[in-house]
DNA sequence: CTGAAAGCGCTTACAG
DNA sequence: CTGAAAGCGCTTACAG
């Protein structure tokens, strides 16, 4: 059998189909007897209205698309269930890689322009994105909130949820130079986007305080991954002068960097301090366990979603005008056994 | 200015709305010279076809629902790569996690009966997925393949892609035993799912080929994570008799187990072997690296999408008649460091 | 190769 | 509180 639609629903229960469909979006408007007639019709049919006749109608979904690198990665867990505590009853999340759109198999900007989701949060801002999505401009504003990552210049105009990037790698690297350490390495991520170049500023900045001029040349760049850390590991090691402290734009680096060390014969943190970035599960795992800067990703999921919640809601409204732009967390520094005090 | 409908497009070209959408979908059916005036037009008004209206019209979607447990599993990322590869060009992939689903946030169904997806890859077929997908069988058919986890009861009649698990737990236990444990503890994972009980079947096949018929007296369940490790860990080492082997239902387990085993004075390998499964990224990493079971995560996802393509393009044919319903392939072990012979 | 026409399943003013 | 009617933007036989 077919799959009844509000027209056999309105034939059974002998209303129109106006009815029904009140009965469906807005029940309070409905007879109480002409509602449980109705209901009754529905319940016993199984109908069900089709969503995609709904949304073309409404000329919007219920959708909001989540962007994140790679699902592989444990820190948009923790994000996303805030997003989802927050949006969770009245819109569906859907999860997007942006690896995919590097691959090519681009739907990004058909979801977009074909109204096919109502907001956006975009756990990452890399240049295929944002270009893309400046590109659209001349469509109508669609809501999007960035999170965890600052906004690239692209995007400056969009609201965003994150933490003070360049304070947090200053204080990672004070914490290094106070325990005593000089020769400080900053394995940074992918060169260009904001996120590491507000990290490297900070790391930079920390270093001149210490009067080490030359923080600028200290900076390696990696994959964000742990083949990154590994890759990043042998180009470092296998130097003549070695850092004696290592601080890693993120865990994976930093884990990948730690499994590469022994070979070097640098025992960790005996010769070598490591300092990673966002307090993933794994960081607490390690053997040492890893020294860290923790991000807090529910709180920075949560407040995306209000944030987007709002722009949805009053889409006249300039972002702009309700508060600041960047809404800005706080970092907090974990310290475990993966860094030591510089022996003398 | 509103966004461009194909009517508009049809006017500025001169053409009917048939012409523009045969253009657009059909265009080896149109004139050379009508085709290249409509794109001229299409390109000048930057039209786009809404998808909503499209999706509607046709009453299909060309979106795949993959279904996973949680994001912060770093497994699906290849069995991911794998799905998009065979499916990328041809269809939109969303994503949905399974734990949403205990949360309340169902959308699931809605997904589903409103034939917003075209087909579904089920990464976890555990208990609240399968009811659900059983409760819909009086709905049109939609093209339902298992990935990674052998199917459950309620699921029997789909077809799956998965390697064997009774085999490779079998394995993985003789690896150990072979070894001169005797003293092996199953940590396997939460209790009823058919992947669990396949894995407790082969370790209680080992142990009893060995001699040890109290197999299933050894087994312990926790939840597939590092918080489940731990847990488990804590039971575990607090008995009076420890095991000199632990072989884990996952990865995390296992690097939950190690975590803690310092803390009741017991060294990996020299007092305890670890044995996990999965071959996460995070294996290699553990210090001393994990022995694990791999499985091909990147084959299971193309051969998955192949299957569920072979589905959704040829929707009469009985799934079952095309070939064995469960294409099982290759587990294979992978012996590091974590897992050693046992002291005399 | 092209166009006129019907229709997908809903929602939404509008009138009563 | 309810119904008749129009219409959202497309696609698809059908006729020419």
């Amino acid at each position: 059998m077919p799959k009844p639609t509000i027209v056999e629903v309105a034939r059974l229960a002998g209303v129109s189909n106006s009815t029904v469909s009140r009965c469906i979006n807005n029940p309070e408007k409905v007879d109480r007897k002409t509602l449980a007639r109705v209901r009754k019709v529905i319940e016993e049919t199984g109908f069900r209205p089709n969503l995609l006749a709904q949304s073309f109608r409404r000329g919007r979904t219920d959708i909001v698309l989540v962007v994140i690198h790679n699902i592989g990665s444990s820190i948009f867990s923790d994000i996303i269930d805030g997003i989802r505590g927050v949006l969770g009853d009245r819109y569906s999340i859907i999860l997007m890689e942006s690896r995919s759109e590097e691959q090519g198999h681009s739907r990004f900007i058909d979801l977009l322009v074909a109204r096919q989701v109502v907001g956006v949060i975009l756990l990452c801002s890399s240049p295929p994105f944002s270009r893309k999505l400046v590109e659209l401009d001349n469509f109508p504003r669609l809501p999007v909130v960035i999170g965890l990552e600052p906004i690239s210049e692209d995007l400056a105009s969009l609201p965003s949820v994150h933490i003070d990037n360049h304070q947090a790698a200053f204080d990672a690297t004070r914490y290094l130079l106070d325990s005593g350490h000089r020769e400080i390495m900053f394995v940074s991520g992918e060169r260009g986007s904001l996120i590491t170049q507000d990290r490297e500023r900070g790391f930079v900045a920390a270093m001149a305080q210490a009067g080490i001029a030359d923080g600028a040349a200290r900076i390696l760049h990696a994959e964000l991954s742990i083949q990154g850390g590994i890759a990043a590991a042998h180009r470092l090691f296998g130097r003549e002068t070695r850092p004696t402290a290592l601080f890693c734009a993120n865990d994976d680096i930093a884990l990948g960097v730690m499994s590469v060390a022994p070979r070097f014969g640098l025992a960790v943190p005996a010769d070598l301090s490591i300092m990673g970035f966002d307090d993933t599960i794994y960081a607490a795992m390690a053997n040492p366990p890893l020294s860290t800067v923790a991000q807090p990703t529910r709180d920075i999921g949560e407040r995306a979603a209000r944030r987007l919640l709002r722009a949805m809601e009053r889409p006249d409204e300039t972002p702009a005008g309700t508060d600041e732009l960047a809404e800005i967390l706080p970092h907090r520094l974990v310290i475990r056994q993966s860094t030591a005090p510089r022996l003398a």
